[in-house]
DNA sequence: CCGGATCCGTAACGATACTG
DNA sequence: CAGTATCGTTACGGATCCGG
């Protein structure tokens, strides 16, 4: 009848209350690189199944961390954006994504899918901010038909859906590409040299990139 | 047949195929304020079942999060203790407990469980590291039958379950007047002046108390 | 085609009883 | 005390259908 909670007065267990069913937080995590239609999240998220998308979205509503807009012009149609609220969840998702960078990014599996846009986030979590002291820089990527861009800004970072304004930097390339780039396992000057992958604008800014989005050295636990 | 998963290839969601189960970041939260027993646990979190933390503390070890360990003298019982790859969820639990500190916090229900021991990781979330730049201060609390220190060492804050080798400060209390303290709904001095606790100790270390932990200004979603 | 609502089989969960 | 076994209930996943 009533919803499912953990009915503990402590902090973590009430955000768990709200955020912590499934699909939940990898909504957010779509919703954190700007507002979405509902087949663009669905898009994002195989498997969910339209009834409890619907579903989570009313709830999220319904609990103050997203809300219905009309999507900016030119596409002027229905779609969701995080409140303040939802937000400020950015910390909390990006300190899982840097937990699975850590330990729970091996190999990817042959099946398994993967959209350029939640790099984006991968790049927050590996961004470095002392290294950007004094850059400010705007790095645009179109990896497959989905374009993107990061705005290094004197430490902080923002990265968005959508094309820059007046990029420093254009990366091209394609979606198998770009994971291996991402995930620091091939260079970006080899898959320009191969063709894979093109780098346009500012060469300065084109070097600085490893050096901005430096893993941890990530950690394999033992497979049994 | 086989488990569940999101099957993305997405830090966040590769987390959240680990830990974003239901119950599983409530057993890493009591677990990073030290080793429990499996009865420990089972107190920990009303509702969840033998069955089910059977099988996800199995499922923790199995992915290397936790360890089963003989726990310290005296006690010499077995439990299960955090790995590094498990403490180093930390971050991540306290971002999800800042945010439900600032928007989910609202007054506890009637029927609402609470264990001081939550309460700790709340301090943590709420830690204010530079009103502590310069301290080196033990603070050991005694709620119900509950006993745990807060660490606080230039900046930095450690709090565990147990009790203090050499505390500077000792704060007693019953658990509803522990939320009140807590919640910041009620003043330490008022409550010592009323006897529902009572504070022993190093008194500038006591008075430090509120500005060690301040919290941001909680805000209440609208209640529809 | 987009944004859902409805229905149904399956998997996950919750409560209790039971065992070494 | 530390679990395993069982069983009724809830949540999820996939498909189909509907109104704009």
């Amino acid at each position: 009848m009533s919803r499912r909670t953990y009915n503990q007065y402590c902090a973590t267990a009430r955000t768990l209350d709200v955020v912590g069913e499934r699909w939940t937080l990898l909504i957010v995590r779509d919703l954190l690189t700007g507002p979405k239609r509902f087949s663009d999240l669905l898009a994002g998220l195989p498997g969910i199944g339209t009834g409890l998308l619907a579903g989570r979205l009313k709830f999220l509503q319904d609990e103050g961390l997203i809300v219905p807009v009309i999507l900016p012009p030119p596409a002027r149609v229905a779609g969701y954006a995080l409140t303040e609220a939802g937000e400020e969840l950015r910390p909390a998702v990006m300190a899982l994504a840097s937990w699975g960078l850590r330990w729970a990014m091996a190999e990817r599996r042959a099946d398994e899918d993967f959209q350029p846009g939640w790099a984006v986030l991968g790049m927050q979590a590996l961004f470095n901010p002392d290294a950007a002291r004094d850059l400010r820089l705007v790095y645009e990527f179109r990896v497959g038909d989905e374009v993107f861009h990061a705005r290094v800004d004197h430490g902080a970072i923002d990265s968005v859906h959508g094309p820059a304004q007046r990029p420093d930097v254009t990366i091209e390339t394609s979606p198998a590409v770009f994971v291996e780039l991402a995930a620091g396992r091939m260079k970006l000057a080899d898959a320009v040299r191969d063709g894979t992958a093109t780098a346009s604008g500012d060469r300065q800014a084109i070097r600085k990139l490893r050096s901005l989005f430096h893993p941890q050295q990530p950690k394999d636990r033992a497979v049994t």
